[in-house]
DNA sequence: TAGGTGATCTTG
DNA sequence: AAGATCACCTAT
């Protein structure tokens, strides 16, 4: 299979790269385990005009500058102290856009979720929850910034999603961003399981 | 439903 | 240099 481009990434349209992420698959080979997933989850961000952005207005900061760093790297960050966060950053360099990958069904390599999770059962909250299912593929901070054309994380074209089977609604965890918090940017798949909960 | 956990950013 | 904040998860 075909790593998806860098092209696709630099598009210049994070909503729409969001909601077509859905049914695509990624990858994980970190520390000689390989894992793969359907993405179920996903939510954009939009330094231009998304107060819920790290980027918000084009700030530049130590943390945020991956972000301006064109489409098709890896952007991951600790949050609460704990999770360790992974997204998609999108558009030409110097504009800030990101997809947050929320969830994944998994399809290879439970064996290994399972064992980063001390889990016995694939379960969706294996995999579902930015948090978990970052832990769940071997995904830290020493990850960002990095090529998705590597060979540690990618994603590979699988299916898509029709209308019918998309959810889009409004973003997790970001009441602090205002109005911003309204808006409808996160989109899943209605029909999985492996969906983090409101 | 609360607490854990620590990098990051802002303020002074 | 300190303190508030935070794109969450898990177990009670």
């Amino acid at each position: 299979m075909n790593k998806i481009s860098t092209a696709y990434y630099q598009q210049d349209n994070v909503l729409f790269i969001a909601r077509d992420l859905l049914g695509k698959v990624l990858f994980t080979n970190i520390n000689g385990k390989t894992c793969s997933g359907i993405i179920t989850e996903t939510e954009a961000y939009r330094a231009k005009d998304d107060k819920a952005c790290h980027a918000f207005g084009n700030r530049r900061t130590n943390r945020t500058e991956v972000m301006f760093n064109g489409g098709g790297i890896a952007y991951v960050y600790l949050c609460y102290g704990i999770h360790n966060l992974f997204n998609i950053i999108t558009n030409v360099e110097g504009v800030a856009e990101g997809v947050l990958i929320r969830a994944i069904e998994p399809i290879s390599g439970q064996k290994f979720m399972l064992e980063r999770k001390n889990m016995t059962d694939v379960r969706p909250r294996m995999s579902a929850g930015p948090g978990s299912m970052s832990k769940a593929l071997g995904i830290g901070k020493k990850h960002n910034g990095i090529s998705l054309q590597s060979d540690i994380i990618w994603l590979e074209e699988h299916g898509s999603l029709g209308d019918a089977e998309v959810v889009q609604t409004t973003r997790i965890g970001v009441d602090y961003a205002g109005e911003d918090a309204l808006l409808p940017w996160r989109f899943y798949n209605k029909n999985s399981s492996f969906v983090s909960k409101r």
